[in-house]
DNA sequence: CCTGAACGGAAGTTTCCGTTCCAATATGCT
DNA sequence: AGCATATTGGAACGGAAACTTCCGTTCAGG
């Protein structure tokens, strides 16, 4: 396999992980900015997809499918039931769900197969959630609503690279499971502090 | 004292209210949104500041000056140590210096004023922060950065109007809370949790 | 040697936004 | 009362930015 073909479809996939990268990065990305990522023409863009409504649909419909792919690992988990939960959350943060979906939807208009993944997602969220709390692990005045506003703050942090990025959600994170762990405890905190130097950087971009 | 002069005077305070308003809840927001906001005309605005970055130098300086004097206030507590410190915490909340601070930086041209007035609101921020872990009543693996990124984690809360926005921001702060006191323990979280209803009306915008 | 799919990137078109400008209005002073 | 003036509202302007289209070029496959 190798030949035109080959590099469409290398391309197929670069295009995917550029477009992934800039815009969960920034929402309001230009077409441009994807392409220049991806290492290819604006052509080899529109001729994959009709516009760019259509490109953000798909990672959107992408960003549901690992969401519901990390919940249905979270309930075939048999183990620990905190341990369940809590990398069900870790996953959903490596994945940065939140900023594809809710970060992208409003920009776009949905369709009758992204509502359907939607409400895949939402049902899967529910189940894992419950699971927990039956159990005893977590905390029963926090609902599912508010998982997924949690899911959204951690999203919001951006800071360095994409590497230091993940990170530090991972040391929120934590934060986060032991103000939702029952009972209370405190663990030790992944990942070193932000420096002074690292967050003055963004007052002179 | 009334006449044009006191309608000048109203729209002074008029415009900054509507300008906060506005760009907090989008950092790139047209000066024409700022105008029609406060109920004047574009004139009104360009008679007072030179230009938008002027306008947005302006609400980050009072954006630093409202943190300092939370912070400040946090100080002269002399009451209970936690309770000081979750006051302060509370205080920057409602203020919500972070979406007139951070999320303005880096869309204009920073001054040494505004310089001087972030120096002073990170070394307030400092002695509070030191003051809590020394009485023992946070947790010391948590850093002055880390509580920057907190608050700004929490100001990314948006939903449905300010209000509720409020409400839920105060919601996650306590439980950010839970997780950074010392000793551990779950207190009662405020306000109701997001409905779903609520969520979903932010995929059709 | 053709053929056509795939591509790169410039050009076209539209939208948006900061700024300027001018007519209109109301006020305070003479 | 009447003028001078500060202030305002909003249309007009100029330019930047971004989505989309278009065309010349390249190269695998027959």
């Amino acid at each position: 396999m190798s030949g035109r073909k080959a590099q469409a479809a290398r391309n197929d996939e670069l295009i995917l992980e550029a477009a992934r990268a800039v815009f969960t990065s920034d929402p309001g990305a230009p077409i441009s900015a994807v392409a220049e990522r991806a290492g290819v023409g604006i052509s080899a863009l529109y001729r994959r997809y009709p516009g760019k409504e259509d490109l953000l649909r798909k990672l959107c419909l992408d960003g549901l499918s690992r969401y519901s792919a990390v919940a249905e690992r979270a309930l075939d988990d048999q183990g620990d039931p905190w341990e369940a939960f809590a990398g069900y959350m870790r996953g959903i943060v490596d994945a940065d769900s939140s900023s594809l979906t809710v970060k992208l939807a409003g920009t776009f208009q949905p369709t009758p197969e992204l509502g359907a993944a939607a409400a895949r997602a939402s049902d899967l969220a529910t189940r894992v959630h419950a699971r927990a709390v039956e159990a005893g692990v977590l905390r029963p005045d926090v609902t599912t609503a508010d998982i997924a506003l949690l899911f959204e703050q951690v999203a919001s942090v951006k800071l360095g690279d994409q590497q230091r990025t993940g990170q530090l959600r991972h040391r929120y994170l934590a934060l986060l499971l032991d103000a939702l762990r029952v009972p209370a405890s405190h663990a030790a905190l992944p990942g070193p502090a932000p420096e002074d130097a690292e967050l003055s950087t963004r007052w002179i971009p």
